[in-house]
DNA sequence: CTGAAAGCGCTTACAG
DNA sequence: CTGAAAGCGCTTACAG
């Protein structure tokens, strides 16, 4: 198998001073990095160090480090602008090898995103995650968990994260590992003091204290059934089967269902109707069952109903168009990082904790 | 704001080699980390080093290194033995700070994820990739696009990975900064010489061919249009012109939407019906236009006829079911890391380049 | 107000 | 067959 178009050469360490007019020597070990294509097409890539800001600054290494750190208050004024043109003269970047090296860990954060079924929301949270991780000087790096926790050991034991975060709560496994290595974690069991039950039973509540406003005396929650983790399915279900208890209601009848024809029509045929509503695990679980009840030609919403969870741009499409239930995404997403930072021993005074805004989406499968 | 349970304390460093029988004295300087909760709940994380590996086996630090890196041969069995034996009864990690310091360069392989719109394919994608180049001892690593290339060239210049992988084509902005940070690049330009062509342009001709065997004389390419980049639709488009050229087709209508009903509305009423064969950007766009459509009560596929593109699992219960195209994602992943594992200078002559297999999904819309 | 020195954990010539 | 030593780039007491 041939190759084609590698697009950088391997790293020559040479000095970033370019004023300086010579170069450092290259190592005398060969560079671990050898492919080298076209290497004529571009320059030899520049990495200063903070030894050459130091040098182009006048100043020491220890006192461009001082600064750059925000410790510089205590060196004049005039030392402190050298330093920080020079490094930007320089596009000096520390190296992170060397500060965790000397620090003892690292300035990431990793995520770590379970194996498990998220709406495209996921994307856009760590987006803002990573973003006002960045403002603190923090680099938000995702780690895909696997079924053995043996990768994160590697990262979480090779890399020293400052912490390692998680939108979902951590396994077992993952608990004890991060714990025996000695890392900062923090879910959103950790999230905030505030949540002292497990926010998926409110929101399978909500859904099911809809569907017996709309009407249904039946209720049944329909899980997702498929290879990956459900973190969120059993509270859910809770969550009905509190309301239920409430409103003096039968038990719900529970289902699963993969988003599968078949299976949302065995699904459909499973539930007694007419007269039910269906809470379900998520808007694609309900989009399986509402066109598995217009195929049998069951009435929506008159015969039976649905509410599905996520409203995602889809639900809006469907015919009809899927109750559901909203949230803020980037609620959730800053909840998470200002309780990471909080635990970090950063400052959160001007972090007030966001609503997450669970809202029910009033459409027309309920 | 009152953030709860901390998972974790602070790191103390100390001696791993618990037979030995003392503790390494604390540096005397502060850990960084100094939240400390619940401190006694836990055991103290022990984190040996190649040290205590060494100490416990009898042998040097020189030893351990050459022999944990493959590069033992030349010792003798029965030290090799001692040494793998100590490490792993010490569950010892190397520190990726360390050697990367010592090697210039990382274990780290970064993937690049853009801000864009995947199907829920990207988690399986990079999931495989994970764990295939754990086999090969590199840790992959996800990191968010952002506006600015800044975050990037933190994590590149401070983490200096082995390489940095993306599924898309890297922005010229981004390729700047990797050529001049000196760091290997691979995306699917580069990922195999046998894609002489944008394979966007192929998949946009697959689905416009299919739409004309089945006997569509007019086609439109509809674009999904949102706050994303869109790194496919003008390959997509392409492709649909060229068949049309082809067949002597005129030109195709070009037409854009979000997944929002309106949007969708808007667009089937543009379109000239009945006749009109769309070709969609994804499986979701050809989802809101079906239900367009059907509002509209144009008969599918009779008098329009959608293909989509993706074969997500909620193509399957649309009512009638997306006509799509499917992919083998496995194989995407799998020829962008054998790319990648070339240009790392690893042996790849186990890894024949897998067939992404492009195939129609023909159903109910086309 | 600033710098010399030690040390973080590793790897790699090199010497024996 | 194995180890002593140097060095990767940084930070942090400490001394002046």
């Amino acid at each position: 198998m041939k190759m084609s178009r590698v697009m950088q050469c391997a790293p020559e360490r040479r000095r970033a001073d370019v004023n300086a007019g010579w170069y450092r020597a290259l190592p005398s070990r060969k560079p671990h990095l050898v492919t080298r294509v076209n290497s004529a097409l571009y320059a030899e890539p520049v990495i200063a160090t903070s030894e050459d800001v130091a040098r182009r600054a006048g100043v020491s290494r220890a006192t461009v480090s001082q600064i750059l750190n925000g410790r510089g208050q205590r060196f004049a004024v005039e030392t402190r602008e050298r330093v920080t043109q020079a490094a930007s003269e320089l596009e000096y970047q520390p190296s992170a090898a060397g500060r965790t090296l000397a620090k003892g860990s690292s300035d990431i954060v990793i995520a770590v995103i379970p194996y498990t079924t998220f709406g495209g929301n996921l994307q856009d949270i760590f987006q803002t995650a990573t973003e006002e991780l960045a403002t603190r000087g923090l680099t938000l790096l995702l780690h895909l968990a696997t079924d053995s926790t043996a990768p994160l050991d590697r990262v979480v034991t090779g890399m020293k994260p400052r912490a390692v975060i998680s939108l979902t709560p951590f396994s077992r496994a993952e608990l004890d590992l991060l714990k025996s290595r000695g890392v900062l974690a923090f879910d959103p069991q950790s999230a905030s003091s505030k949540v002292r039950t497990d926010p998926n039973v409110d929101i399978g509540a909500l859904q099911a204290r809809y569907l017996v406003d709309r009407g249904y005396e039946s209720l049944v929650f329909a899980h997702l059934q498929d290879a990956r983790l459900d973190p969120f399915g059993e509270g859910r279900e809770e969550g009905v089967r509190r309301v239920c208890t409430e409103h003096g209601l039968p038990e719900p009848m529970i289902i699963r269902l993969g988003i599968d024809p078949d299976d949302a029509l065995a699904a459909i045929d499973s539930i007694k109707l007419p007269g039910a509503g269906v809470v379900c695990y998520n808007d694609d679980v309900a989009t399986a069952l509402l066109s598995a009840a217009t195929i049998r030609g069951w009435k929506v919403p008159d015969e039976v109903g649905f509410i599905g969870m996520d409203h995602t741009p889809l639900s809006a499409v469907t015919l009809p168009p899927l109750s559901t239930v909203g949230y803020d995404q980037r609620a959730a997403a800053y909840n998470l990082i200002t309780a990471a930072l909080h635990g970090l021993g950063e400052s959160v005074d001007d972090r007030e904790p966001m609503d997450v805004k669970f809202a029910l989406v009033p459409r027309g499968t309920a």
